[in-house]
Formats: C-alpha cells, sequence, structure tokens
DNA sequence: GTCTATATAGCGATAGAC
DNA sequence: GTCTATCGCTATATAGAC
C-alpha cells in the first residue's frame, strides 16, 4: 500500500473518531507508520488533509444506486430506499462524519460546511427528488411540490433515531437501534404515503 | 451582579459561539472581568461550567408555552406551534447550541448527550404528543401512533434549512432565511394534515 | 476571595541530515 | 521522499502574595 493511501485512510478513521481538532497530525502519523513530516510533504497542512478524508467518506456513504429501487410498486420502493438511506445515516461512520463536519463549522470558518452540503444532503435531496418527479409523472404519487417532498421524506427517515445517535445516547445494543430504526421506515412510508398517494 | 453569574454568562456565550475546544478559561475570564482563578474557585474546572452553561441555554430555547397554542381550529394551532417552533430551532443561538453539543458528544465522552437529549428534544417530543394526544381525542386529528406522529411532525419543521444553517452555508440574509423557514413551516403543516386529519 | 506569575503539557509546523 | 529533533505557541490548572 502507497504510504500516500496509507495516511488517507489513517486520516479517515481518525478524524471520523475524534472529529478535527481532536485528531492530532502526529497521530495520524502514527497511525499511518510514518513520520509526521511525510504526511505534510503529502498533504500540505491539516485543513487539506481534513478535507480529502471527509470527502472520501461522504462520497462512500451515499452511493448513487441507493436511490434505485428495482421494481415492485411504489410502497415497496419506497421501502427499499428508506431502509437504505436510514441504515447509512445511523451508521457509525456517518454518525462520526456529521459530528466532524458539524463541529468544524463555526461561525466565521467555513472550511467544508458548503462542500459537504453539496456531495451529502443536497445530492440525496437531488436523488430523491428525481425518484418521486418519475413516480408522479407513472401516476403513482400526487404531489404538489416536489422537492419539497423530497426533503420531507429524507427529514422523517431520519426520526428522532439519529439525533439521538448523533447526542451520544446509545447504550442500546445493535440489534435494538436496527428494530426501531426499521419501525421508523416503515411509519415515515405510511404516512408519506397517506399524504401524497393518489386518492 | 455577582461574579458567579457574570462568568456563567461570559460562558454561555462563548461556548455557544465557540463551542467546547475553542472556548479557554482565559477568554471566559477575560469576558466576565473577572481572573482565571475565580472561575476555577467557582466551578472547579472546565467541564463543568460547560454543563452548566449549556443547561442554561437549552432550558431557555424551547419553554414549555410554546405548545399551547391559543385556538382557531387545528390548523391554526398547528401554524402557531410550527412557526414558533421553527423560529426557534433556526436561531443562533439554538445552532450554536446544537453545535456545541454535538462537538463535545466523541465516542467515549458521553459529558452531555444523555442529559440534554431530555431536556431538549426529548421533552419537546413529550409536549407536542400531548397536544396531538388532546386533538385526536377532540376529533380534530386521526392518528395511528401519537408518539411517531409528535416526533415526525418535528422532524418536518426542521427541513434542511435547520440542517444548511448547522453545516454553515448560511451567505443568506435573514430576511430570506425567514422566508424559507416560513414556506417549510406551511408545507409542513399541510402534510402533515393531508396524512393525518379525519377523512 | 481575588489577583499575578508560572508549571506542565500538547499542538501544528519546520530545519537539517540522509 | 523520508527521517529525528526542535521551535513557537496556546491551553489547563496551580502556587504564592494580598
Amino acid at each position: 500500500m502507497g504510504k500516500r493511501l496509507a495516511i488517507l485512510e489513517a486520516a479517515k478513521q481518525l478524524f471520523v473518531q475524534h472529529g478535527y481538532e481532536g485528531t492530532s497530525m502526529d497521530a495520524v502519523a502514527a497511525e499511518a507508520g510514518v513520520s509526521k513530516l511525510t504526511v505534510y510533504s503529502h498533504f500540505g497542512d491539516k485543513d487539506r488533509l481534513f478535507r480529502e478524508a471527509i470527502r472520501a467518506r461522504c462520497q462512500a456513504l451515499i452511493p448513487d444506486a441507493l436511490f434505485h429501487a428495482n421494481g415492485g410498486g411504489i410502497r415497496a420502493a419506497l421501502l427499499q430506499i428508506a431502509q437504505a438511506h436510514a441504515d447509512a445515516m445511523v451508521s457509525a461512520e456517518a454518525i462520526g462524519t456529521w459530528r466532524a463536519i458539524v463541529s468544524d463549522c463555526r461561525e466565521g470558518n467555513p472550511r467544508l460546511g458548503q462542500l459537504l452540503w453539496e456531495e451529502g444532503p443536497a445530492r440525496g435531496h437531488a436523488l430523491m427528488e428525481q425518484f418521486l418527479e418519475a413516480a408522479v409523472a407513472g401516476g403513482e404519487l400526487d404531489i404538489p411540490d416536489v422537492h419539497r417532498a423530497a426533503v420531507q421524506f429524507l427529514a422523517l427517515l431520519k426520526g428522532d433515531m439519529h439525533l439521538r445517535r448523533l447526542f451520544g445516547c446509545e447504550g442500546d445494543c445493535l440489534e435494538t437501534i436496527e428494530r426501531e430504526v426499521r419501525a421508523n421506515v416503515v411509519a415515515a412510508v405510511e404516512m408519506f404515503l397517506r399524504a401524497y398517494a393518489p386518492r
């Protein structure tokens, strides 16, 4: 494995685990098995290393394919997308990434916020909107404002579990979390259909 | 003003503005107009000062009265609650507090997460649930699972503006934000009623 | 109780040798 | 390209005088 890649892998892990301030360049160098100056020679400074690491995480977390459901009617398609999206959102990687980004976005410090808004949530909104538009065109849904409905759907999916995990109120075993996420996904799809299914 | 109170006020402002790591005890002492040792003599260490400051902020942000709408039918009541809640959620104080909490909730460090989950979002959920239960009893709404509907309603209210502000994608003037929040509030109430109004 | 001055430690970034 | 050793800075927390 190239040293550059080893550094990037170490950075991805440590930044997501301990955030920007909580991760020292010494720690990254140690985790990657290189000296600190090697890190600097590859990435310039801490900021650029952070950008690269978080960007890579974001792109892997919500792949485009997640929004391509394969057949079975509108309810089944929504359930499939919802489950995949919700699972990704409560994963340890996603929670860590969110924490790292939010921690970094202090007032006069737009290091990553806009960039990652576009690569993360905004991309999700656009893809979801695209899916809903097709469903509306096919007569499977009746939606007055498709863009807003896409945002609403994804907001419903996060429910309270995403927030609870973000706040660190876990304690629960993974099995409990999965069950609660599943119940919330089903409820979200049901509500969405109650509101937007053709009458 | 007592020095203890002056210290607490300075801490509330600085922690919410710059987060835990970004706020030095020197800065708190300077802002409060006392020496650093005075801060330590009153609050012991940085952790306890942080707890007190954030807790005070949370309690002021979402007062119980916010969920007591005064007459005018279910749509008007929901609109009133929704607007007040959404306004509170995108305020600079709320965004700063969220950032401070999330930044602080790293893996093995449950300093505030659970405590503030209960004093913030969980209290909001409970109050909203109470309101919805009354509406269901009065025949104004038809909801299969009231607790989940409360969570759904509050999730809809945050929409994407809360997240965009959290990520620091503001740039917009305050007027634009207010207009977008208003539009999102109306859309949220409409969708909620499409799903849960008696047919 | 309150202050000034300081101990101790960890950080990002760099100098100079190989 | 890579290393060891170090500079300069800032932070938390404390010692000792008033």
